[in-house]
DNA sequence: CCTTGACTTGAAGCGCGCTTCAAGTCGCAC
DNA sequence: GTGCGACTTGAAGCGCGCTTCAAGTCAAGG
């Protein structure tokens, strides 16, 4: 069993985080000693998923959503489908951003901001 | 010349959001018309251009930088680039997210945060 | 037993990106 | 000329994701 600095530790988030998504409902300490949370390893992928959920653009809400799911849970699972569509679309984004800041690297266009290339990349 | 009205109809902001990017420094009218702002329309592709890095996750304040870069600023150049190489982390974080979400659509695993597989594509 | 320092709580605070509000100005159709 | 509705401003407010604070509890080492 780990405590709270352990898990904060090994995790790189801070004690605080942790018990503010605990209250979000996306973690549960898997029990007490006095009044001490502890917790079971398996946290420690369980906050890899959430983590990495977050950097990737998910709120907070939507986390508790999908890891409230249950097996049979249609409903979330097209959620999660669909969310992966919108990926699709942050991802083709990012892409073209970063093409044109790659191009930003070698133009020698006079304000920079208005080379057609550049602008070209960052269509909606 | 184009109204703050026809300029967030067009680009879809709230003029509330355009007079807050005014304030940041992204956004200049090209004049007044008694005290009411006129905009030249080369400002629609500059807030595409805005529009575009805001949904890539760029900070207002990052933004604000860049579009100040002159044509030699050579270190506003390199930040670029740096931050093309974040997005290319980024982008990777976001296929790994978007290949997990895909294979949650066909998984069949008993709680779905438990399928190896799922928990696999999302190391940090 | 007693200290001590890491934990506990709820509430308040902060930075970001805007939005909303109150109060005022004024271009323009009539 | 007059009215009105769309603009102007600065300040305050909001939701998100935490962090910080104040006050209190308590496990563990000496």
């Amino acid at each position: 069993m780990l405590d709270i600095a352990e898990v904060a530790r090994r995790t790189g988030l801070a004690p605080s985080a942790l018990r503010f998504y605990e209250k979000k409902g996306l973690l549960t300490p898997s029990g007490r000693n006095g009044l001490r949370r502890t917790y079971d390893p398996s946290v420690l992928s369980r906050l890899t998923m959430i983590i990495c959920a977050r950097r990737a653009g998910f709120t907070v809400a939507e986390i508790a959503r999908f890891l409230g799911a249950g097996p049979a849970d249609e409903v979330t699972r097209a959620d999660l489908v669909s969310k992966a569509r919108r990926l699709d679309e942050d991802i083709a984004r990012l892409v073209r951003m970063r093409d044109s800041l790659d191009h930003a690297a070698v133009c020698t266009h006079e304000p920079l901001v208005e080379c057609p290339d550049f602008k070209r990349m960052l269509a909606p």
